[in-house]
DNA sequence: TAGGCCATCTGGTCCT
DNA sequence: AGGACCAGATGGCCTA
């Protein structure tokens, strides 16, 4: 399939990013951590009376860590790049500023959650063939004001509701043909609205 | 300026 | 043995 995710594609060259030079200096070149507990002088120390072995097993040693450095950043511009697939698929407002890591994986579980309520509800009202059920679950029994905002089914469903509290949103994220436009508003904080 | 978010490096652990 | 995965550390950038 097509999925974003595809597990182990070692295959990715997103990111021709594949500077050997670049990630041999890294650490110096982007600031980070340089090795707090390798000072070059200590290193020159311990190499006195080795053998020429001890050097090349160094530059083995050091070959496989930058190796590894690149297979890691590789691993993570694919994580990236399936976190971004994620937001270009959860509903946004063109003005909306990009959802953070935590708040796309927060919006995407209560999202899920909100479509699977949808076809549930959906599902009750085709085979009663009754009047239509709120397209909007209830809201929770603890909300009656600001602080307690829950969607969440409250348990009183076969569905497994997030049970997150959003800070803010009166109403969950659902399909934009289902529910009006001010129902997905300030959906940011209702992505936040876990734990 | 503090705090949040992010990218990167790194060493350890698990898996193939 | 080598690669994938993970978590901690570190420093840069941005915003309130």
């Amino acid at each position: 399939m097509d999925s974003v995710f595809s597990d182990t594609d070692t295959s990715c060259d997103l990111f021709p990013h594949t500077d050997d030079e670049d990630s041999v200096r890294g650490s110096s070149m982007r600031g980070a951590s340089p090795p707090p507990d390798q000072p070059q002088q200590q290193q020159k120390k311990r190499r006195r009376g080795r053998g020429r072995s001890d050097a090349s097993a160094q530059v083995v040693k050091k070959s496989r860590r930058l190796k590894a450095n690149d297979r890691e950043r590789n691993r993570m511009h694919n994580l990236n790049d399936a976190l971004d697939a994620l937001r270009g698929v959860l509903p946004a407002f063109p003005d909306e500023t990009k959802l953070t890591k935590i708040e796309t994986l927060r919006f995407a579980h209560n999202y899920i959650w909100a479509l699977s309520e949808t076809i549930r509800i959906a599902d009750l009202q085709a085979g009663r063939g009754g009047e239509p059920p709120p397209l909007r679950p209830a809201p929770s029994p603890a909300s009656d004001g600001s602080a307690g905002r829950c969607w969440s089914s409250g348990g009183s469903s076969s569905s497994s509701s997030p049970a997150y509290c959003a800070s803010s949103p009166g109403s969950p994220a659902a399909p934009d043909d289902l529910l009006p436009r001010d129902a997905l508003f300030g959906f940011r904080s209702f992505a936040m609205g876990i734990y």
